[in-house]
DNA sequence: TCGTGCCTTGACCAAATGGTAAAAAACAAG
DNA sequence: CTTGTTTTTTACCATTTGGTCAAGGCACGA
């Protein structure tokens, strides 16, 4: 056996496939996030990306084929600053880093924020397994984690899941709701800086023992 | 001039009106708050509401018309809490009553509390004016009165626009990514009861001068 | 009972939408 | 240049969607 049979053979992509892909991959977020996956239209992933629309379909299987891609992107990214908490180092530093990179995060990509929290919103319909099998282990690897620093005494005592959905609703906030921000707090320093100050400083309180 | 010109007349609406708009905008709210503007169909709100699709735009004037109602109503019912903050009350109890209520809320009508976020998640297209007319000033009122509340020290000093968003953060968080929160924390009872417990003690200490 | 005006519906429409087929164009290897 | 492959486009399709219209049903006051 040459090659091994009923088996789809990769190929490595082109370069001309990979830059392509990132290109609709990029108007896809920008569309997806700002529309919903029903609300989205394919011709208008293709305006924003230059492409014609059968071309679109020529790099993906589908709409949702694309949408599927950009959320899996999502996870592994947006899961990362939580796998980092490291249990050796001091808890509260630890936990105020995190709130830090999240911000950060959330006013980086404010895009994939509103994808993320669009989805959700909508149930979760195309991302149930990932939160069963992705997210709920590593939350309750975390819990645990938290649960052990608050139990020596090093945090103060709280619910550990809370305390994590207190920090994924504020810093996802501000990425989401930017729309009411911008209306209701119009300096804009004062809105991006003092955001990432009043965080920090609030969960600083909360959690000092 | 027995009628007067060029005025609509209200024509004060039958009971079965009455009873079938109640009954769309009930329906509407389901469709509208699971997939956003865009995603909803007129067919699915036929669907729930048990009316044929002519039958609904024969009480609204089309598809936008039922959204922007639904909306109407619901700033009025979400922005009751805020204005009910008592400059004359004791500021922590005052804040943190704003919070249960808050609470409450989101946990009644989290149909209501998504289909706002969504609308401020895609930027909220249809709802600009409502903002910047109806939110702004109350939120500006509030937040001098928050503001007097610290410089007495009656309160730990902070932003209050920020304070604002901290509690409408943590406040919607729960019902719309309800999702998510389903996923992780299988637990109801500790969801539900434990959220606003850990709400409530979590803004305590952070207000406490 | 009868009509008048409110309510409901089936049939229909134009536009939009996700997707396809095949030919043309661009490209790469020899 | 020639040939085989990858990429792009043009033309098209079936379905869905918001919305219309005219005709039928129904309630209710006289």
């Amino acid at each position: 056996m040459p090659q091994p049979a009923s088996e789809t053979i990769p190929k490595k992509p082109s370069r001309i496939q990979l830059r392509n892909r990132r290109i609709i991959l990029d108007a896809a977020l920008d569309v997806f996030s700002q529309h919903g996956f029903r609300g989205a239209t394919l011709d208008q992933i293709a305006e924003a990306s230059g492409l014609s629309k059968p071309n679109i379909l020529y790099y993906f299987d589908g709409k949702e084929a694309i949408h599927v891609e950009l959320l899996n992107a999502l996870m592994a990214e947006w899961l990362a600053p939580l796998t980092d908490l490291d249990p050796d180092g001091d808890p509260l530093e630890e936990l105020l880093g995190y709130i830090r990179r999240k911000m950060e995060m959330s006013q980086a990509y404010p895009r994939e924020s509103r994808l993320f929290a669009g989805e959700i919103i909508q149930g979760a319909p195309r991302m149930g397994p990932h939160l069963s099998a992705g997210l709920k282990p590593l939350f309750d690897e975390k819990c645990a984690l938290i649960q052990g620093w608050m139990d020596a005494g090093r945090l103060a005592p709280m619910d550990p899941g809370h305390l994590i959905f207190s920090i994924w609703a504020m810093t996802q906030h501000y990425a989401d709701f930017d729309a009411q921000v911008c209306v209701l707090m119009p300096d804009e320093a004062r809105a991006r800086d003092g955001a990432t100050r009043h965080v920090e400083q609030m969960f600083r309180k909360v959690l000092t023992p």
